[in-house]
DNA sequence: CGCACAGTTGAGACTCATCAAACCACGTGG
DNA sequence: CCACGTGGTTTGATGAGTCTCAACTGTGCG
């Protein structure tokens, strides 16, 4: 309740090129969002953003805060607002495997929309901003728009598709060309070249090889010129240079 | 609508335990249907099946038959009532990927309901009963019968769960290790300890190894008692040498 | 300074892919 | 009937790719 400023209750906002009054607190945050049109929201109109009368929560996550735990039995989903959130989970050996990553307007944590505990862990790799939507407020939402089940059956449908090209791109293949399809996806988190590097740990938990193993790759790769360090955990791409060695190693192959 | 016999359409048949008369074959044939409790219209009532104004198809498929393909524009979804079906796509480098597998009261193409093309292409592993769900269909009863939206979302967050398990138990770890979950998780799609054996390239396709690895792991487990060999295609578990052998694999590693 | 932690690089062992040969079950046609 | 091709399977030999163990570096922090 308290990161709502209380004096700008009546305020109005422009809203897809026209103007209209929103009383509640939260239903102007929702229609101010910067990135409503891509999330679930986006579906519903300003007078259904006007029915939300649950608290969502906006959160702000360093690299490392949990935004839920697997096994635990939640009662909100989550929009990914900005910033890089790993899905992860313990395989039966200890390892833990990152199963993939959400990023601007992602929507996760869905399954305590069903009543199920969360699949995976989510934690935060990069600052993160999230909203925390509870479970009764879609619930409630549901019996009056039913658009918004439209919306959330793509949301579903979106992060099944994620999962397939995970499994295509960054499950097959050599150790090199799985790194190399990382950086593609990790080009596509970011509007500009520079993106975020993960740790090489993280890495290996994303293309299930060793850490030694994406540190000689990623050096080999910097050597190449693909990628050029700029910083701790942030490198800039050259997506030229990373295509072209996509294509060459594909002829390879 | 040939596949429905015309004469029995006022039949009065058993409905969990009591009875009543349906008048329309649609609504009769579904609600004698073997899965129904585990499908998608178990969430619907005698009543609710009577609205059924479109024609569900009963497909028959032999190992090899297609489903659907990829890329495909779909006006259905379908319900997988026997056997089983693998979900297959083309990676970028030509080879092609066995996603995961459907059985008995599965629900695939459910994308063609979002007007989607298909993600990947459906193929019959053993001889399928499957229906073919028009999307029209589900559409109409979404209306009338909101239910229906929420077991449409637990069956996309069940091909989550399954994607998810793929990628963590059959997509990391040595190859011995990925055969062993694999044989794990043939056997629960089957009652019995009778398992349908794939060939050894689906087997690579599904593990990411080489048809000739795939038969090296499978040989060696037959010689260590794990598998029988009961005729093509077909192979007998020994579930306690099976466990046996995961868990000194993972003590192992 | 000393410690902890992520990253890099090297050497050797091991897994798995590749290429190749042979086998088997099957159906077809001579 | 057998000869033959076909497609799936098995097995072997060899090399490439990756893991493992280990040493060393750089950086940040108490």
């Amino acid at each position: 309740m308290s990161d709502a400023p209380g004096d700008a209750a009546r305020r109005v906002v422009p809203i897809h090129g026209h103007t209209q009054t929103l009383y509640d607190p939260q239903a102007r945050a929702c229609a101010a969002c910067g990135v409503r049109e891509f999330a679930l929201f986006g579906a519903l109109d300003e007078a259904a953003l006007g029915e939300i009368h649950y608290h969502i929560a906006d959160l702000a996550l360093e690299p490392g805060d949990s935004l839920y735990q697997g096994q635990a039995s939640g009662t909100a989903l989550f929009t990914v607002r900005s910033g890089v959130v790993r899905l992860e989970r313990l395989s039966d050996n200890g390892q833990s495997r990152i199963l993939r990553l959400a990023g601007r307007g992602d929507l996760i944590g869905q399954e305590a929309l069903l009543h199920q505990s969360y699949a995976a862990d989510a934690v935060a790799c990069t600052p993160v901003q999230a909203c925390r939507i509870p479970r009764v407020l879609i619930d409630e939402l549901l019996g009056d728009h039913p658009e918004l089940a439209r919306a959330l059956m793509k949301r579903w449908q979106r992060a099944l598709d994620d999962a397939d090209e995970w499994m295509t791109e960054l499950s097959s293949g050599s150790a090199r060309h799985r790194m190399l399809r990382l950086l593609l996806k990790l080009g596509e988190t970011s509007d500009t070249e520079t993106v975020w590097l993960p740790t090489r740990q993280q890495m290996g938990a994303m293309l299930d090889m060793t850490l030694e193993t994406a540190s000689r790759l990623v050096s080999t790769l910097r050597r190449e010129g693909v990628l050029e360090d700029t910083g701790p955990g942030i490198a800039r791409l050259h997506m030229d240079k990373l295509l072209q060695a996509l294509k060459s190693d594909a002829a390879a192959a």
